[in-house]
DNA sequence: GACCTGCTGCGGTGTG
């Protein structure tokens, strides 16, 4: 074996030879030279199953063991996203571990006490914890961080792609530099990850204030040949003979998906339910024993653990159909091939998810990507004449083979999230005085582009006597209010992410799983749900429980859910397919016939040398050909001056009314920079779990640093006048 | 126009 093999430490180089393999992969000796020969943090980019664990603990293991800690104190600590993910990892280190007397210390939610009551007495080997569960140490034993942490030689951050700039990445961060400040020096971070769009700025995510000594450790090629097909679907119109578009759908996955393991991303819970249905009649029908089962977050852990379990290492084929939560996370196993229905929101996701498949050895990925359209009549939108989502998906699956992904934004301020640590640093240190919660948060931390100003704003709004989470003695000190002690004292503080208020449903004392409460449902309806269909039977709205029992017949529940964010370069490519005239190799003829028509309609509505396009007297389209965030920009706009507008892929839909000006005009002075209220016609502002303890203009403020591009605004408007 | 993720400490009762 190499010479990184030979820099492990003894007990760990018996464990791989026990395990029998003949040398270390190239990412694992390349881990193990950098952590050994030097101080830098490291980016281990790897697909699932690639060895990236190993890779990470393998050398700190080694080092532990070389070098034990004075003292005591946890020698290394894991941050997984996921509880099931940390139960996984346990497992396996503890593999490692076990003949070194290294202890392996899961610590979640669902861990029991005893086993948190003697990791705190005597802590020392491996922690693997969540995000929140750390927040928690911080607020409840803010003072023993020092004594837990102070041998800690790095922290390995699992799944890194995941917290990059949600609001939970950016909680994680701002976590990592107060274990920092409490310890009084820097611990080694170590980052792992499968989709990374964009390396620099994931450096930048992992060592704001030293990105270029971060080491990059990426898996070269190996990539698994990847086979591909579009297929185009059309629903609705016709007579009552041809079968609708999901049930051509449904048998055409049924008959190539029947007898391995799959998945099929169906994009949102209902779709999931309605697919999984249709594929468990189907089976019923050809008498054949069941294989396709739902996966969503709404439903029970039981059914869940059970698709899991028989995805992962049951010999019977089966196939899931599911949203994001087969994802990422714990290993199921290889999968034969991945199925997407309608195009998906990020490529991030779309490469994702077809990293489930093709990881054995000489095994190809398999994407079949299926668009289902609109059939069209003389008086069709023109949004259906475009058929925005099959061009998205031909789009996104563009880029996936360029190797392109969504980098992550660096530009959103965050406010929920820096309420949230105020609140947890005032808590850590029983009290605190604000130019150490600036210097902490905002200079240390991740919430630079906070300014003194702003950050004594959010003080202000935090201190008013109607919101009462903070207040300030004489000396200066910021203590936590009679509202803010009851908000930090229970135990929902800990996570920063908002979850919506649900039902449960219940059948013969067993939980099916969850459904939100405005979802308006009483006695009698008919429900399919967890792949089965029900009888609602009775509801009780002071313990948010339905009691439902099994029916024939039913209906799919709405879910409800936000709108998505498509990036300006997809959008952008979609309009290079619109333009072009190539015909991918890998669509089928239907989806071929939906393309042209797509093409020929987008040059006769006129968008080959025009942007804006008046279809009537009161209507016009103005395709923007930019992504989400600069398209609602210019929506939000427009409203102000009373046009009502909707909103695609791309384009604005116009509707003039009685008052307003015309829209050549209001372009114009929006394109000499005419300051425009965004805000007029507001929407809800109140978007993260702590917004409703801020005022109404930092809310704005948040919003347009992570949601809107105003800047841009001007620019975008001049292209559609120069034009006219 | 969507999806996902997480949670402490205490007091009560029961068991060996």
């Amino acid at each position: 074996m190499s010479s990184a093999f030979d820099q492990l430490a003894r007990p760990v180089q018996k464990w791989i030879r026990q395990q029998g393999w003949r040398e270390l992969r190239d990412i694992q000796a390349r881990a193990i030279r950098t952590i050994y020969e030097s101080e830098n943090d490291l980016i281990v980019a790897a697909s699932t199953a690639g060895g990236k664990t190993e890779a990470a603990f393998f050398p700190l293991i080694s080092q532990v063991l070389d070098a034990p800690a004075e003292g005591g104190g946890f020698d290394v600590l894991y941050i997984g996203p996921l509880k099931a993910l940390i139960t996984d990892q346990a497992g396996r280190l503890e593999g490692i571990c076990q003949e070194v007397e290294l202890p392996v210390v899961p610590w979640h939610g669902d861990v029991s006490q005893s086993v948190k009551t003697r990791a705190m007495k005597n802590p020392k080997g491996i922690l693997l914890i969540t995000p929140e569960s750390l927040e928690a140490l911080f607020v409840r034993r803010g003072l023993e961080i020092a004594r837990l942490f102070g041998a800690t030689r790095a922290v390995v951050i699992d799944e890194l792609h995941t917290v990059l700039d949600s609001e939970r990445g950016v909680q994680l961060r701002s976590l990592l530099t107060r274990l920092e400040l409490a310890i009084k020096r820097p611990i080694r971070r170590i980052g792992l990850s499968a989709t990374l769009g964009d390396m620099d700025l994931a450096r930048a995510y992992l060592r704001p204030d030293n990105a270029e000594h971060v080491t990059l450790i990426e898996a070269d090629g190996g990539e698994a040949e990847l086979k591909l097909q579009l297929r185009g679907y059309l629903s609705g119109g016709e007579d009552d003979n041809t079968p609708s578009a999901t049930d051509a759908v449904a048998a055409h996955l049924f008959e190539h998906l029947r007898g391995s393991d799959n998945l099929v991303f169906a994009g949102a819970r209902q779709r999931v339910e309605i697919y999984a249905d249709r594929l468990r009649n189907l089976c019923e029908q050809e008498h054949l024993p069941q294989e396709f089962y739902p996966h969503h977050a709404s439903l029970s852990r039981d059914h869940r653990d059970f698709v899991e379990r028989r995805l992962k290492d049951n010999g019977k084929p089966t196939t899931a159909v599911c949203t994001s939560t087969l994802e990422l996370g714990i290993d199921i196993g290889d999968v034969t091939c991945v199925a997407q229905i309608g195009a998906p929101f990020t490529v991030a996701a779309l490469r994702q998810r077809l990293g489930r498949s093709g990881r054995r050895e000489g095994q190809p990925a398999i994407l079949r990507q299926y668009a289902v359209e609109t059939r069209l009549s003389s008086d069709s939108s023109f949004v259906d004449r475009l058929r925005l989502g099959l061009i998205r998906s031909i789009a996104m699956i563009d880029l996936l083979l360029e190797g392109w992904c969504e980098p992550p934004k660096p530009q959103a301020l965050h406010l929920s999230t820096l309420v949230h640590q105020i609140l947890s640093v005032i808590a850590q240190r029983g009290g605190a005085p604000a130019n150490v919660l600036y210097s902490v948060l905002c200079r240390e931390g991740p919430f630079r582009q906070i300014s003194t100003a702003m950050f004594t704003d959010v003080l202000r709004a935090l201190g008013h006597p109607e919101t009462g989470l903070i207040e300030q003695t004489d000396g200066g000190l910021l203590l936590l209010g009679q509202n803010g002690e009851r908000l930090v004292e229970h135990y929902s503080f800990y996570a920063v992410f908002k979850t919506p208020e649900e039902y449960r449903l219940v059948s013969n004392g067993r939980e099916l799983g969850t459904l939100p409460i405005d979802n308006i449902l009483s006695p009698g309806m008919m429900l399919i749900f967890s792949g089965r269909r029900w009888l609602v039977q009775e509801i009780h709205d002071r313990e948010k429980v339905i009691m439902v029992k099994p029916a024939k017949a039913g209906v799919p529940p709405v879910f409800g859910g936000d709108p998505g964010e498509i990036h300006d370069n997809v959008i952008a490519r979609m309009f290079d397919v619109l333009k072009a005239d190539t015909k991918p190799l890998y669509m089928d003829a239907n989806a071929l016939g939906m393309l042209e028509e797509a093409r020929l309609n987008y040059a006769q509505i006129g968008f080959t040398d025009a942007s804006l396009v008046n279809l009537g007297e009161e209507t016009s389209i103005i395709a923007t050909r930019v992504g989400t965030m600069k398209t609602t920009t210019l929506a939000l706009a427009l409203r102000g001056f009373g046009f009502s507008v909707e909103q695609y892929d791309g384009f604005l839909q116009v509707e003039a009314g009685d008052e307003t000006p015309l829209l050549t005009e209001v372009l114009t002075r929006i394109g000499e920079g005419e300051v425009v209220d965004l805000f007029a016609g507001a929407g809800n502002l109140l978007t993260e779990k702590f917004h409703p303890y801020l005022t109404r203009e930092l809310l704005e403020i948040d919003a347009v640093s992570s949601r809107l591009e105003p800047r841009v605004l001007a620019t975008l408007a001049r292209a559609f006048v120069s034009q006219l």
